[in-house]
This record gives C-alpha cells, sequence and structure tokens, in this order.
DNA sequence: TTCCAGGTTTCCT
DNA sequence: AGGAAACATGGA
C-alpha cells in the first residue's frame, strides 16, 4: 500500500489556528458539500462555510472549525479556546483531519484511470478535488457499518444520533452541543439490553455493539493489527471472522477506516443503484456486471466506489 | 399494503 | 460452495 509519509511539515501554527497542507487534487467545497448530503448527522456541524466538529485526542475533548485558507491550506481554529498550547493536542487534531479527508492519497493516477472509464467520467468531472472522508476512529467505522446494514441510509442517521446522544459525551461551545462517538470502554462496559433505548432493527446488532466493542477495548482488534495484514482479502478475512460483520461491512471499514485504496464492498446497494444510474439500465447490475466494469479500477475500487456514492445525493 | 433499504447469520442441500 | 429464509424498523 502505497501512502504519502506523512511529514511533520504538513501542518504550521499561525497564532492560535493551525494551517493544514493540502494536495492539489483537493476542493474544500467539494468535501463541505458531500458532508452536506448527510441527513441528521450527529459528529458535525455545518456553517456559514465553516466545518465544525469535537475531536478527542487522547484524554482531551476539544472542538475545532475547519475552513478554507488558500488553494494548498485548510485552517484549523480553535472555538472558546484562545490558547491551545498543549503541542499534543495540537498535533493530534492536525493529524485527525488530516486522517479525516485522506489527505495523503494522490489522486492523479485515480483522476488519469478514471477520465477513460464508462462509468467514472461523469463523478470525477463533477466532484473534482472530493476526497474520501473517512472515519479515523476503528469502533466507529465498525458501529456505523453495522447500524447502516440493511436500513436506509436516513434511518441509519437516526440511530447513530440516538446511539452518540445515549452513549457518547458532549462538550459545550459558544451555546452549541458538540457529541463525540461512544468510546469502545465506554460499549464493552454495557450489555446488549442497555443499547435497546437505541431501537435497533435487530436484537443481534446490540450484541454486535457491545461484542467489538469488547474486542477492540481488550486489545484484540486494532487499526495496527489490520494494518499489518498483507493485503485487503486477508485484512477482510480478519474481520469477517467477527460476528455482526460480514464481507460488506468489512469492506467498508477497509475503505473508510484503514484507508485501503483496493477494498471494494461490491455488494453494496448503493452502488449498485449509482451504476444503474449512470448506464440507464432498468434493473440493478449483476456481480459479474460490476466485476467486468471494475476490471480497471485496480487499486482505486475505494475511491471509484465513494466517487459512484457521490451520484446518488 | 407492499416493497425495499449502505446485509448477516443460520440453516439447508 | 452456494442458496433460501429469518431478521425487524421506517419511508415511499
Amino acid at each position: 500500500m502505497q501512502r504519502t509519509t506523512l511529514s511533520s511539515q504538513f501542518w504550521q501554527n499561525d497564532g492560535n489556528d493551525l494551517l493544514l497542507q493540502v494536495p492539489t487534487e483537493f476542493s474544500f467545497t467539494q468535501n463541505y458539500d458531500h458532508l452536506s448530503t448527510a441527513t441528521n448527522e450527529s459528529l458535525y456541524t455545518l456553517k456559514d462555510g465553516a466545518i465544525y466538529k469535537a475531536i478527542a485526542v487522547g484524554n482531551v475533548d476539544t472542538v475545532v472549525a475547519i475552513t478554507p485558507e488558500d488553494a494548498a491550506h485548510l485552517r484549523i481554529r480553535w472555538i472558546d479556546e484562545p490558547q491551545v498550547q498543549n503541542e499534543m493536542l495540537r498535533a493530534g487534531v492536525a493529524r485527525y483531519v488530516y486522517d479525516w479527508f485522506d489527505l495523503g492519497t494522490d489522486l492523479k493516477p485515480f483522476y488519469k484511470m478514471a477520465e477513460q472509464d464508462e462509468l467514472l467520467r461523469q463523478a470525477v468531472a463533477s466532484f473534482y478535488g472530493l476526497r474520501n472522508m473517512g472515519i479515523p476512529d476503528l469502533y466507529e467505522a465498525i458501529c456505523w457499518g453495522i447500524l447502516g446494514q440493511q436500513i436506509n441510509l436516513s434511518f441509519a442517521y437516526t440511530l447513530k444520533r440516538r446511539f452518540v446522544e445515549n452513549f457518547g459525551r458532549s462538550i459545550q461551545r459558544e451555546g452549541e452541543e458538540y457529541w463525540l462517538f461512544p468510546t469502545a470502554e465506554t460499549i464493552a462496559a454495557l450489555t446488549p439490553e442497555d443499547l435497546s433505548a437505541v431501537g435497533m432493527t435487530t436484537v443481534k446488532k446490540c450484541e454486535y455493539l457491545v461484542d467489538t466493542a469488547k474486542l477492540i477495548a481488550s486489545g484484540k482488534l486494532s487499526k495496527d493489527q489490520l494494518l499489518q495484514t498483507q493485503n485487503v482479502k486477508q485484512a477482510e478475512k480478519e474481520l469477517v471472522k467477527i460476528r455482526g460483520i460480514g464481507p460488506w461491512t468489512a469492506h467498508y471499514v477497509l475503505m473508510r477506516c484503514l484507508r485501503m485504496p483496493d477494498a471494494f464492498p461490491i455488494d453494496d446497494v448503493g452502488l449498485h443503484h449509482a451504476i444503474r444510474h449512470v448506464l440507464g439500465l432498468d434493473t440493478k447490475p449483476s456481480k459479474e456486471r460490476i466485476l467486468e466494469l471494475s476490471a480497471g479500477w485496480t487499486a482505486w475500487e475505494s475511491y471509484a466506489t465513494f466517487y459512484l456514492w457521490r451520484l446518488l445525493y
């Protein structure tokens, strides 16, 4: 897996703010617009062109606003914290945003490939500069996958909000409340019955959320462990051992959290709809057809999927 | 009312 | 290995 090494130069202080370098193939507007398509999102707020988000770094919870600075930088401003002198916190926030926006991936090869691809041509032209906005926290990524199984996306956001507001923590800043996703440690201490207030579609999902929380809290499952696997196939094999995680959720997590470029949730119904839409089909494409159509996406399956999803909003 | 939704498990041949 | 049924709520 080729990833740009995170140099210590990728961010700098500007007074109390941070300036974060972004690659050439980056559009703040495209990413902001993508975030705005989420219905009933509980983990960030969009207001007047800025992205507000609570971020946990170690034991510290903090809230920042992210805005475009110039073609090569983002500005990260703290909310209600005029003097942030904790260097670990500053670096941690910079690292989180870098990861969230997937700033380490060079999209030039993807765009070059996509221009020749009948499925992707339209999407990359429409959304140039859009990044695979990720889910850096492993437990959050797995929960979001499990919550979203076999239900419509709008209801999935409702379930996430209930889960977050029942079991997460919140910070008050300038009269607003900002929520952080529940930690694996918090949920590991609960029983499936404790999660009943969330109103999950199946009782099993509550078990899955508690079981995976225990795996992560105990150190038996981690991003490091998954990154040490040889390839996507091996990482998928590790993940589907876990009850509640099938091929779709495994690839979804590898794509949004582990950032594996060739993760490919091929069973995703949204992907099927997007392909049907682009090709003007009457019915959803077969798996065989999708494999044919995606043959040229090698090592870019995750970005191809992300861009096709974007067509649906 | 019926169908489908960012699927997975379990139970069958 | 591969297929069918059960799961279960909410929106169109």
